[in-house]
DNA sequence: TATATTTGCAACTGATTGGTTTCATAATAA
DNA sequence: TTATTATGAAACCAATCAGTTGCAAATATA
């Protein structure tokens, strides 16, 4: 059973739910009202995000809040980086470029 | 069919794609030598890799290069900034804290 | 105590996924 | 021309997924 945070997000019901619980800590059954689809469906995708670690349970009498633990979401913005680097270099690159040109121009 | 970037970097083989795309561009065939499935199965996930925009084609003779649309990674980027800003206030609601504590333990 | 509410879990189902093998097509090399 | 190489597409398959219904357990309320 894969369980990681990119396989967490793919699916548009958990990210609704992932924006949902960012505000505010919810239970299953406040959460469900807000799809069409059963209570049971969202406590299995509450489920997944728990197992991968997106979401932690709190326990109030026989009603269960979940939120998010935010510091997870930082693993998709770290897996970013890498490509956060090359775009910012690539434009970098556009600017060495329009740059050089420029500078041609003045030159002639 | 379902195709968006966060169903596309869901699978593990295909981020590791991006990852080596994202440094230059490559064949399916070269890139198929850097995992243990087909050149087809590569194939495949290029297609998916291409249908959601994350990259795109280089026609040269008989050979295709795919090369990453740095620019469609930043949805994600788009997408996780609703957080970036939660847990920005997170952290500065518990530096209010902090400083709260402080200021009251100058007090005594 | 009896009943209602909140929840998770198990079993089932149809659709999707990621992989395979086989084949067709187009470009290059002998 | 005749291989050889690079590629995509089709058909198939086992595993997984997202949903359902039904049930059991625990807490709250009458």
């Amino acid at each position: 059973m894969r369980r990681d945070v990119f396989q967490a997000i793919a699916d548009p019901t958990r990210r609704a739910i992932i924006a949902l619980i960012a505000l505010h800590a919810m239970t299953p059954n406040t959460l469900a009202e807000h799809f069409d689809t059963s209570r049971q469906a969202v406590s299995k995708h509450l489920r997944i995000l728990t197992e991968c670690q997106l979401v932690k349970q709190e326990v109030q009498g026989r009603e269960i809040y979940y939120q998010l633990k935010v510091s997870k979401m930082k693993e998709i913005d770290k897996w970013l980086e890498q490509f956060r680097k090359i775009w910012e270099q690539r434009f970098s690159e556009l600017d060495n470029v329009l740059l050089t040109l420029k500078n041609k121009e003045n030159e002639s």
